[in-house]
DNA sequence: CACAACTATTACAGTCCTATGACATTTCCG
DNA sequence: CGGAAATGTCATAGGACTGTAATAGTTGTG
């Protein structure tokens, strides 16, 4: 996530940073950044120090008290006095402007680098079942399954959001290559096979139901009583 | 441990550092650092850029070819190049010229806090597999194993995150260089090779195991029985 | 109830993935 | 320089996985 007011050096950095493989959210205010954060789930901030309403400061201490999100400052000169205080606010690097795409660039991933091992989602449970994103593995009531990387794959993108629905293309999209051109009924035999695996009767599924005429959904219908 | 040729710089740095708190070893080429280093166990080395006779760069890709050994750069001045080669090469930070103390040791401090973790790290085991990073030395049931630095980068890299899986674009990036644009299938003739010398049978890995369309990962599925 | 629309199930063949060993190239030594 | 070790590239084979299609079963509707 990209928090920039100066709206041109904004943009261009999207452009760049996309360019180079990252997506980009990019917002002008700290408190805009900050409110989107638990629901943009962003992997690294970019985060200007000079900012209209909330100083870059101030963002830097408040993301540091809920977690260890690394971020990469972007402060105007080579002011010693905002690189001593950044680091100590919390910041992971700098970066001084003007800022140069290929640096910045090199700074990300270097930063990413070093965060990357903690960075690490825990298992989810969901009734009898255990899902890690990370080693990606999948248990049932303790005992590993084994699964093939279209099974693990449309799981994971299943149950990343429990109870919604999603269509056969969404899947195709999300499971198989963006443009898979083939029939949707190959979203049916995937989900069938990975029934067998998961489900106690495959024939009455309680992981993966089907929503007739739309497509599949993970877990139960959620509960809409008062 | 500070590589700065300029006798009255070097000097100033080392007071300065010592007075933060910081036991300083400080010599005036590569060469000689990389000669000390083995046997004066240096937490963190700042490094010039500008050495006679052999390079920084140099002394970076020999440090890091042999550990993780954090490195702060020197660099004359913010030259794109420079920084950017720098970090590619495998510095963790680095501080522009003219340097200020009370900088250089905020950015000592802030690499030591992120490198950390693996520091001062005992052999580990896994198994019967025993793993020094600190002597980079790896043996199986008691006798010592004899391997390649490529070899023994991806053991490390792989088993410093047990039962998580790695692409193999991962494993590119972090034991071969950041932008290597080769062939993907090397890694498995790397790892390959590495089963043949830590694994009972190769065809049957146990500590290096294949996850199909994914990549690799170290050690066994972890158990997620509560 | 009969029909249409949709989904489940099954089997099979082609495709994709990895292991493996041979070979070429580079690097590292003395 | 010469030779050895290490690394990168390639071809092949075997096996696992996926895509397809055909059939059976289910659900909703008039």
């Amino acid at each position: 996530m990209l928090i920039e007011d100066d709206t041109s050096l904004r943009e261009s950095l999207r452009l760049a940073l996309r360019r180079q493989g990252h997506e980009v959210e990019a917002v002008s205010t700290g408190e805009e950044g900050l409110r989107l954060l638990p629901t943009w789930p962003a992997e690294l901030v970019v985060l200007d120090l000079m900012l209209p309403g909330m100083s870059g400061f101030e963002v830097c201490r408040r993301l540091r008290a809920e977690g260890s999100l690394p971020i990469l400052m972007l402060t105007a000169r080579g002011d010693d006095f905002d690189i001593v205080t950044g680091l100590e606010a919390g910041a992971d690097d700098y970066v001084v402007k003007p800022v140069r795409p290929r640096v910045l660039d090199a700074r990300i991933r270097a930063v990413l680098r070093r965060a990357e091992p903690s960075a690490g989602a825990e298992p989810e449970t969901h009734g009898d079942l255990t899902l890690d994103r990370l080693t990606l593995t999948v248990a049932k009531a303790g005992v590993p399954l084994v699964l093939t990387p279209v099974e693990l794959r449309l799981l994971f993108e299943l149950s990343a959001a429990p109870a919604r629905v999603f269509s056969r293309r969404q899947l195709l999209e999300a499971v198989w290559e963006e443009d898979y051109l083939g029939d949707s009924r190959l979203v049916d035999a995937c989900v069938h096979r990975l029934r067998t695996k998961i489900e106690e009767l495959p024939a009455k599924p309680v992981y993966v139901q089907t929503v007739r005429g739309f497509g599949y959904r993970f877990g139960p219908v959620p509960d809409m009583s008062p």
